[in-house]
Order: C-alpha cells, then structure tokens, then sequence
DNA sequence: GTGCTTGCCGAAACCGGTTTCGGAAACAAC
DNA sequence: GTTGTTTCCGAAACCGGTTTCGGCAAGCAC
C-alpha cells in the first residue's frame, strides 16, 4: 500500500480510489482510531498530534465516506424535506429558492439533502416512516404547515428531530422560522389606513394553513387600532380563480371596498380582472395589496404592492437549525426564527379616488351605460 | 438475543432498534453471509432456503441498512437532481410536480433522491464532485439542458452515470427523456396555417437551451410546408416583460403577424398585454399560442392554447431509466424516451377576423383616435 | 524510591452489511 | 467402491469508519 511517492491513490483497475482513513494511519504512522479521534475532537489527543492529522488530511483531501460513519453513529448527515403534494397546489414558485438556500446552508457543512413527496394521508406516514427507518434523513424539514398537522404529530411520536419553516397551533417543544406575516399584514393595512382608506376588505387562504391566521390576526389588529369595523373577510381563496370570484362579490356589496388585502399573490392578480371588469382602475379606485412576492406581481400593470419574503435566507436559516437539532446541541425552544417581509411597491395601492359611496355610484353609471 | 416471542426488537434504552442481518441470520438458523446472498439472489442458495429467509424477512419487516451497503457495494441508493441556480430563473413552476415524479419512482424501488443546488461555472463540478465524491449520489438526473451543458462534460469524464431531461447537441452516448417539441410545434403551427393565418410570428427563449432550437425547427418545418416564408422570428425572450417588448415589436411592423407562437408560456402572457394594449383582441385580431401549460395560462382571458407537458410522468421515467443505467443493465443509447406534449385548446388562437393590411390600418386608426 | 494520577495512544471490537473461499454432503460416473 | 462433480452453506475477511478498553510513560506527591 505504502510506495515511495506517498500512498497509492490508484487503483488497478485505473479507477481512482478514495483517501481512506486507513491511508491517514499509515502516512501519519499512527493507527486508525487514533486518527477518528483526532478528527473528531476526542479529548484524549495530544494539541500537536491532532494538528498534525489534520495538516495529513488536507493535504490528501481526505473526506470521510458519511455512509461508513452512518453505520456506527447512526447519522447519515442527510436532511429530509418531505413535499405534500394535494391536487390545488401547483404553484410552489419559491422551491427552487428554497431548496438554494438549504442545500447549501446545508453543503457548507457537509450535509445532504434528501428529497420526497408524499401524498396526505396514511401515505406520508410511510415515507417519513421508510426515510427514518432507512437512514435516509436524520431530521426534517416541513414546509407549508397546517396548523395541526400530521406530520408534526407523527415525528413527535417517533421522537425524530424536525424544524417548520412556517408555525402550528401547539408550539411546545417546536423549532421553527417564519416570517412574521401578521406584522406585515398590520404595518400593511394601517398604510392604506394612513392613505385614507376607511372600508377595507380582507381576502384570506386556506383555513388549513396556520399562516392564513396568523395575517388575518395582523390585519384585524390594524382595522382595530384605527378603530374601523372589519366588514368584509373573504375566507378559504386560494388561487387565481378565487381571487376574480371573491373580487367580484366584494365589488357588489352595498359598500364596496376601496382597498382589498389578500393574502397570497395569485389571489390578488385574479382581483385585478374583477376590478377591471367592473370598469374600475386598480391603484386609484380600488388600492391593491398582496403578500408573496411572486415574479409575476412585478410584470402586472400596474406591479403589484406585495411583502417580499427571502424565501432563500429561509431555507439557509432552516438547514442550519435543523442541524443543530440533530446534533442536539440545543433545546428546541432556543431554536426559534422570526424575520420580516419587506414591503415592494408597486402602483396597485395609494390614498383612494373616490369614497366607497361614489365607487357603487360609478359601477351602476357604467352598468347602465353598456347595457 | 434470541426470546421466546422471536427477536427482541426494542433495546434497553427503549429505543427500538432495527432488524439487521444478524436477525435474520439467527431467526433462520443461518449464517449472515448466507442470508445475504439468498437475498441479493446468488446463484448459489437453494430454492427453498431463499424462499424460507424472504419469507422470514418480510415477516420481520426487515429492511437492509443502504449506508451499510453503500460501503462494501459502493453504491448508495441515490439518485442526484444538481439545479442550476441562475438569475434569470425564477420560475420554475413545475419543480414540485417533477420532483414529485422523481421520487415516488424512485422511492418504490427504494431509491432516494439528494438534491443539491450549484451556480453555474466552477461552483458546479465542486458540487458535482463531491456528492459523487461522498457517494450521496450514484447519478444524476440534469434538468433544463442546455445545447453543450458543462455538467454533461464533467460527468462524462468522471464516468458517472446520468440521464438528460431534454437533450443536447452531441448525443453520443447519452440517455435521455424528452417532449417532442418540435412536432409539437410543427402541429400548432400547422393548425394555425389551416384556421387561415399566413402571417406568423415566432418568439423563441434562451438560446442556450436546446429546446429552444428543436421548437423553432418545428415552427420552421410547417411554414416551410406550407410554403410560406418565415419572416418574423425573435430571438432570446425569457420571460413576461420581454413577451411584452417583442410582441410590441412585432405589432409594429409593416406587416404585423395575425398569430403569434411563443416558444414559453410566460412570454405568451406577455404578448397579451402588448395586443391588449395596440386596441387589439387576442384570440380574433392575433391568435397566441404557447408551450408548457403553465397554470397562469388557464386563467387568462382568453385561456391560452398551449401545449401542455405531463411533467410528473417525464420525473418518474427518468428515475427508472437512471437506475437502470446505475445498474448498468443497458447501454445508454436504449434509455431514450421521447413523449408528445398535449395541446390544450383555450381561446386565445382561432380563424384570423382580418388579414395583416387590415390589422395595421385598425392600429393606425387607434393611434389617431387616442392621439 | 514508591505509589498514584494523568496524558496519550495502540489494539481490538464493533457497526451492518457483502464477498471470497473452502469444504461437507449429495450425486453421478466408472 | 472409488473418484470426480455439483450443490449448498459456513467461516472469515472485508468495507471505512467509530468507540471502548487497557497500558505505557511521564509527572506529581509523599
């Protein structure tokens, strides 16, 4: 094994073996397991020594083979990210920045991440199940929670570490980041409050979803810090298609809003048609904001006013807690995260151009007029 | 070790442990070397013996430990999806449904999937380097190829097995899963020649994907059919605000095009707003249709014709064509897969209400009236 | 000088599998 | 009955690491 030149690096067969350990013991002159330990920060090696494996390490390019060390310390150094695919969410517009930012939060320490899906249901239950059982993730990272959801309950009970990117309904014992969509929400409304709006309507998502409680939360706060009457909540509008039907309702009430909040984006393009439709201009007759941030905001016309959310700085930030949870260096309750939305400005909102009286007023002129 | 129940299964600690080998070998009076080759199918068991261990081992629920594989075998039982994180990408609204399609394949032949991210350049083979190096991967699946894609270099001559989503300019010795775009290209195009337009536009994407080139040959292909000469092709348009320039380009012309084919849907959506915006209606006065199916499209009004991709079901196959290839049990070139996009009829393509002479004069007259 | 720690490392077992090698038993051929 | 062949399995090495255990030598107190 030991040539003149230093250690064999390739094989026979032309294939180019890896540094092993036992390539460390042998230039060193010290044994395998003296050589772990030093790596590995035992106690029981001399300053000196464990310098010196490490400068043999390096110059090698030694990597441990995680597989191997998987079997003994029962750590792959994988994260698991279990995606729920349901049929009404084809948009995940963020993954690919989410995925950036835990790969390689995660890459920068030498972990991995292992990738599934699963349907809802019993079904989820078995993948996380196979992907512990297997070894294929040492910890997960669930992302789009519902504020009671199964897959929290399950890795609870198997007592395998996880951390939200998103809260639930029962914290104890939970790590998570998230963005503080209530706050954005709030500082959101009392902008258009502060523009002049007084009848302001409020479109939400879907119920399942805690954060769809957290904004309504935030937008209810402003409506009573300033003292206005939260008329008009829209619940459960969760595409496009929702946004035109929940548009159009709220354009034909008595008193019709002079801003709409939605929750997610897509809702908020879909109310753009229905204001158009009733011949009204988004921005002047009807303030338009969102939340999201999603590419297509910025190219409608006029962009939208949406909170910015860096979906990559999450999934950075979420990588490494989870990490730090494996190790279990920390408790989880210290491993919590709240980072803020950024407001975007567009043209979709600004002080109203009319009272809502005058709105109801313009959209019967012009029902009269085409018909 | 051995009870009367069976094997224990839960240790003191109260963790519960896993079947291993060693279980198996004691349940079935066998050796672990034995019970290994009877499941790993050698020739050298008898029958009976490898049916009693299989039967004992799905008793017990045992599942072999990949990681303890891996490291005699060399192989660890997963698959790589290596993205490239570019600027210009935010959109890949299809991510989940291929990653969707990607690991339940693989999953059920209890293969995982590591994904990992890299920027484009030298950051890219450091990536690629190490997930092989740390054999977290034992191939790759590429994504959204370009026409000489870097990875495809590098992997070549690492002599790592992968399989192309899309395909690339020299295909030697390559496996690959693709849409027929061309054709369907060609097919749109020829529809659109058959409702009455002569005058058609082409808008491709980024030159660097391969695709762009293979549905331009298609478009060129059906023009050429019908003899008709095609004089309107832009190049380079990646996304809904260049949609918009290039259809406002094209709409100002001597002679506009009364249908319009974008290579991307994204683009397509653009194009709306630019013929909204020249008095125009899309559907009568200029025909558009697109490639990809993506949600947007269906709530546009008028919907988008579109060619839809069933994205779910290209992940799935290339998970099975790179396992196979792992395996080596084919030559890459017998693991090609070529699929049909569907068109999706919405209301945005339909008989020409004008010829090209009398699209201009009704935007000269528009931009008189406005004026 | 003796006895007791302490620091530091080697030896060897171990993790959960795979693979090689050799040999016993069964069978066939002569 | 002896001599090959097969068939089938046990024994043990091996993969690349980690972890336990024990012991040597130096340092310290007395």
């Amino acid at each position: 094994m030991q040539t003149a030149t230093g250690i064999k690096r390739v094989r026979a067969d032309g294939k180019s073996a890896r540094v092993t350990i036992a390539h460390l013991a042998a230039e060193t002159g010290l044994t395998k397991g003296t050589v772990s330990r030093a790596l590995n920060g035992y106690p029981d090696i001399a300053e000196g020594t464990r310098a010196r494996v490490e400068r043999v390490a390096a110059r090698l390019g030694y990597r441990p083979m995680a597989q191997a060390q998987a079997i003994r310390t029962g750590r792959a150094k994988a994260l698991g990210l279990v995606m729920q695919v349901s049929e009404h969410d084809g948009h995940s517009p963020f993954l690919t920045d989410f995925l950036a930012g835990v790969t390689t939060a995660a890459g920068s320490q030498g972990w991995t991440l292992t990738v599934a899906t699963a349907p809802t249901g019993e079904g989820m239950r078995d993948v996380l199940h196979s992907l512990v059982e297997d070894r294929k993730a040492d910890g997960f990272i669930l992302q789009r929670t519902l504020r009671q959801d199964p897959r929290i309950e399950y890795l609870r009970d198997m007592q395998v570490p996880f951390v939200l990117y998103g809260r639930c309904e029962d914290l104890t014992g939970i790590s998570y980041y998230d963005i503080r969509g209530g706050a954005a929400m709030r500082a959101g409304v009392r902008r258009l409050i502060d523009m002049g709006h007084r009848d302001i309507a409020f479109v939400t998502s879907g119920c399942e979803y805690n954060y769809t409680h957290l904004r309504t939360e935030g937008f209810l706060a402003a409506m009573a810090e300033a003292g206005l009457a939260p008329t008009d909540v829209v619940w459960d509008v969760r595409d496009h298609a929702g946004g035109v039907r929940a548009t159009r309702d709220l354009l034909a009430r008595e008193v019709p809003p002079t801003a709409i909040v939605y929750v997610i984006d897509q809702a908020a393009l879909g109310g753009y048609r229905a204001i158009e439709e009733a011949g009204l201009t988004v921005g002047a007759d009807v303030s338009v904001m969102a939340y999201d941030g999603i590419p297509e905001g910025a190219y409608a016309s006029p962009p939208l006013t949406t909170w910015k959310v860096d979906t990559r700085a999450a999934g950075a930030a979420l990588a490494r807690m989870l990490i730090e949870r494996i190790k279990g260096e920390a408790e989880p309750e210290a491993l919590r995260w709240l980072a803020d939305a950024t407001l975007h400005i567009g043209g979709s909102d600004g002080p109203p151009a009319r009272t809502s009286a005058h709105l109801r007023q313009k959209m019967n002129n012009q029902k009269g007029g085409t018909t």
